[in-house]
DNA sequence: CATGTATTAAATGTATACAATTATACATGC
DNA sequence: GCATGTATAATTGTATACATTTAATACATG
């Protein structure tokens, strides 16, 4: 579980700047600071209780992230996520998923496998007895379960960067019970073509899987993460 | 052509953080500092005469980019490009190339399907005069023309990273004359399929691309970027 | 001689001070 | 009334000072 967790490896925890990187960027992704707000260093400094300087640190950072941008001598402003941002997202990771998933049936170790099982089964259980709440920690978690079993650090990182960035838009996807469903059996063809080592395939299913994603967002009008 | 310029809209070149991202960044790159070595703040500052302060936010961004890993309270350790890393670029790139120029056929603006023409002339030209110092130029032109077809924002930054990252990698392999030669051939199959509009091919076509120039790679024994 | 420990040195982490830049308010001129 | 210019305030950019942590060294001890 730990092992599959979001934490990154950058921008340690237990740091000021890592703490302050972390609070941002969660009240960022929480819509606490709206599109376009200005972050500025020593209002955030001081509610947090720290100085400007891992502030500033933190920032600069989440400019690369992509949620901030910076004016020299401006400011930094929060950068929203369009709805065209979104739909790229979607078919980007369309075609990295379907990469990781591929990679998975060539690297996949018995532990992951096992995992991946586990979740999968789990998932169905949930789903069946309508506990709603656990599955979508459960989706993550089989996200990052193929993440790590493509054994590849940078295909893992970026595809951790796109599936953190639409945190909140697929919280909201998945809210619906018949997307949920779908969404389950999907994991499952695809956990079986890794297991059955058929590349293919699973390539196309975790295509298809976030293809079908995006098609529920638009169906459901959550696109615009920020109307809705 | 200053309109598909490297430069990277993000930490300007203007700012003393700014200068001392992109001298660090262009020292890893062209090996200048070998893999694992140290980076430590007071020793470059004062090579570059500034204080610790921006070359610290400097060495934080250059983590994120996945350049330097950061080992708190520690120090900034140079993190190399493995030859798997090569590889999994290359075959990430594939993917998101191929998806780049299914997004230029439809968004490609007049003006930008006149430039790729020109250059793909241009590179047909200097090619056949034995002109090889100019094609590594037009072969970078010819890409970041393709990102900004491509009208995606996400997109765009995903392949400028990965395309920067293998500067190095790439110089080497165009070296050869007849990768050079076969370059240039599927450059003009990609642009003429995004003339025709024909997504399907051009996805594929680009996609080629990027596997025939790893492959190009491996062949030449290129693949190790820190032993030839 | 090897090993463990205390001391010292050096590096990073953070806070603060100062400089440079930008935004705001207000006055002045047309 | 509107534009423009200037003074002031606010904010970021940078440098430096201090705190904390880690590494290195010397030395004592078995």
């Amino acid at each position: 579980m730990a092992k599959y967790d979001l934490a990154r490896e950058v921008s340690d925890k237990y740091s000021l700047r890592g703490m302050v990187f972390t609070k941002i960027r969660e009240d960022i992704l929480n819509g606490i600071y709206k599109e376009h707000e200005e972050l500025k260093e020593a209002k955030i400094g001081k509610e947090l209780g720290v100085s400007r300087t891992p502030v500033r640190e933190a920032l600069r950072q989440l400019e690369l992230e992509g949620l901030v941008q910076i004016i020299p001598n401006r400011g930094a402003f929060v950068t929203g996520i369009s709805a065209k941002d979104v739909q790229d997202i979607y078919m980007i990771r369309a075609r990295l998923e379907g990469l990781c998933a591929r990679w998975a049936c060539e690297h996949i170790t018995r532990e992951q496998m096992e995992s991946m099982e586990e979740n999968v089964y789990l998932a169905e259980f949930h789903s069946a007895k309508g506990h709603m709440e656990q599955l979508a920690e459960l989706d993550n978690q089989f996200h990052h379960i193929l993440y790590e079993a493509c054994d590849s650090k940078l295909l893992k990182h970026q595809l951790l960067d796109y599936h953190e960035y639409l945190l909140r838009v697929r919280r909201k996807a998945l809210g619906t019970q018949t997307r949920a469903t779908v969404s389950i059996k999907e994991h499952r063809a695809i956990m079986e073509a890794i297991r059955a080592g058929n590349a293919d395939l699973a390539e196309r299913l975790a295509s298809d899987h976030m293809t079908n994603a995006y098609g529920n967002l638009v169906q459901n009008g959550l696109y615009d993460i920020y109307k809705k």
